[in-house]
DNA sequence: CTTATTTCAGTGCAACTGATATAC
DNA sequence: CGTATATCAGTTACACTGAAATAA
């Protein structure tokens, strides 16, 4: 049997979109999993350790995660101690997260292993595609409608 | 407060990937969602109009749907008519599927709308880029592990 | 008897909704 | 009193699993 996907979708650019982005997601997110982590997991990694510590609600809006769900990511951050809630003095309401030391390693180590992934979804590209894509990419991701 | 996403994620190439194919999912889907259809619908309509008639079993190899979920979309299909099912008279156990005439119209107006929400996905490129990026897509399409 | 195809029923996961307790 | 934050509980959507019925 033939396996060939139908031209009338592989013509459209948001159909090859939709896949590679599927494939690299799921990709990086099956490399996560070898540690029993999620995306949202590095994702807060990240904001943590590229803006400092926030209120969960910050962090959840600044990456799309509802607060409802940032509970359990942050339990389970807590756990190895890669983060830290304390209670903010001003407004106690709230709760500031920040990245501990550990955090930060961790991290450093899960930005590598993605940087890996990486390299195996991009290999079908030259140093110079990829930058070429990179920048597409960057003005299609800065162009969204920010829902 | 300030919503822009780590660098640590928007320096990865698979994330601007993984974030702007989900944005062209979504878009897609939401278009097709206000005709009561999914993803699969419009994918079963492409690959019947572009290929001929299936058996069940080989459109789901074709479009990597399962089976089993394969059965559900092809009733929803079935209901207005855009495409039969008919025994195979060779083999008693497959059920051959084909595209109607109104069902090729109807894919010919979903591939129309799917169009418009392309333009307004890539609308940050002009005409060259956005073929640029139809090709360096295609070859990591090509590339992706056909799993 | 084993395998293939379609179908149905159930599972698991991730995203979204709604409600509650505490604090402003 | 009304609003904001974090938390918990429930729901929905969708892909995947497993099993049954028919046919090869």
């Amino acid at each position: 049997m033939d396996f060939t996907p139908p031209p009338t979708l592989t013509s459209l650019t948001t159909y090859l979109l939709s896949k590679t982005g599927k494939a690299a997601r799921a990709a990086t997110a099956a490399r996560l999993a070898d540690e029993g982590l999620r995306m949202s997991h590095m994702a807060v990694l990240a904001a943590l350790g590229d803006f400092g510590a926030h209120a969960q609600r910050d962090l959840g809006g600044r990456l799309e995660i509802d607060p409802s769900d940032l509970v359990k990511v942050l339990d389970d951050l807590a756990a190895p101690g890669w983060v830290e809630r304390v209670r903010d003095t001003g407004d106690r309401r709230r709760v500031l997260v920040s990245l501990t030391e550990e955090g930060a390693a961790a991290l450093k180590r899960l930005a590598l292993g993605a940087a890996v992934v990486q390299d195996g979804i991009l290999a079908p590209l030259d140093a110079a595609e990829q930058a070429q894509l990179h920048a597409l990419l960057a003005k299609l991701y800065d162009g969204l409608d920010p829902t």
